[in-house]
DNA sequence: CTCTTAGTCAATCAACTGATTGAGTGGTAG
DNA sequence: CTACCACTCAATCAGTTGATTGACTAAGAG
């Protein structure tokens, strides 16, 4: 029967595979992901990582899981309690200013999508996960009065999720207007002060 | 001396490529692009190709160009006068619903602008391009006093190329999304009425 | 007619790439 | 000690890929 789960050696190996490909994803694109590179820096053979992913295929949906999974702990961690909102923008500008290479890599992966189902699915059920977080905390806030009640949570959400992700995944917006977007977008609903004073003024 | 500016049949089969090469990367992505395909899908030889296109490099620098140009003669096209913001949106829609493929292209552009200067550059410029556009037409908008005349205008622009960009170019974003974002864009910069009545009611 | 040049192609090259093979290695159970 | 196991590697394969070569065609110039 031997060890069989060896929840060690062989686990720790192919976490280490998963992370190699993580990083050279982000650096490289799919376009010059291989698997060799993707041995090397893991440092074992190719066969090896034909042993743990039959694959590239396999390897890729590794990769893939790790980073849905990096991605939605973020999002899905809420703080304890008020100023939910508030929380979770402080956790995606934290998660973007310290872990920037889980953006290219979601980036590849979303354009990726269009011609890979597997990626497609879980990609959407992530997305739709983040959609449905950000419209409950948007619609709490609205219960709050901390916002504006006159628009759709759902429609909001939206929104900011799609501005999020193309300020943060399309490497072409430089920092300085990824921050302002950040900037706006909580302004937009009511999280900051007009620059000035109060809004309500006229 | 011969013809030399033989500025039409060269030229023509020049186009062509540049054309097979744009909607084959815009269907399989730079990962799955290959020089025989492009030529293939022109109805050349990879001679040919090579003949216009010395590398690979020099046919996807034609690509890029062409696809900012498209972009760049939707969004620079100023309505005559008068709800010039909304025209702009109305193009907007308008390219994302009939040439979905150029924000296809274009997101897959944005992903390698990280690895390849040339395209940073030329992308760099057309979304500047579009950004002081978009600030300008708020501007103008607030003005009009169409526009909440409270909130920074080049805020406001990166915040909402950011979400068009993240909409139509990130393929995960599905339609009902897309159209959401838009509707809710427009909303937020007063050129919508909220779900009802007015705006200023409580 | 002859020379030159732009344009085109079939065939081929050298390097790359995902994947496989077969021979191991070290550790553990019996 | 022997058998078996998870795991590893050097070497290699078959197919792909960007690019080149050399021959050929058509058309204009002299």
């Amino acid at each position: 029967m031997a060890v069989n789960r060896t929840s060690q050696p062989g686990q720790q190996r192919r976490q280490a595979l998963i992370l190699a490909g993580y990083e050279l994803l982000a650096q490289r694109g799919f376009e010059g992901l291989r698997t060799r590179d993707v041995a090397d820096a893991a440092g074992v053979n190719v066969a090896t990582l034909h042993y743990y992913f039959p694959t590239k295929e396999a390897l890729i949906g590794g990769i893939l899981e790790e980073t849905m999974t990096r991605f939605s702990s973020t999002i899905t961690r809420s703080a304890s309690r008020g100023d939910l909102l508030r929380a979770h923008f402080s956790g995606l500008r934290r998660l973007v200013r310290e872990h920037p290479e889980l953006f290219a890599v979601m980036g590849e992966l979303a354009l990726r999508s269009t011609r890979d189902p597997a990626i497609a699915q879980l990609f959407e059920k992530t997305v739709s996960t983040w959609h449905h977080a950000m419209r409950m905390l948007i619609a709490q806030a609205v219960r709050d009065g901390s916002i504006n009640p006159e628009r759709d949570p759902d429609a909001q959400a939206a929104m900011v999720v799609s501005a999020v992700m193309g300020a943060s995944m399309l490497p072409i917006n430089r920092p300085a207007r990824l921050a302002q977007t950040f900037r706006e977008l909580e302004q937009t609903l009511g999280l900051r002060q007009p620059r000035g004073l109060k809004a309500r003024r006229r």
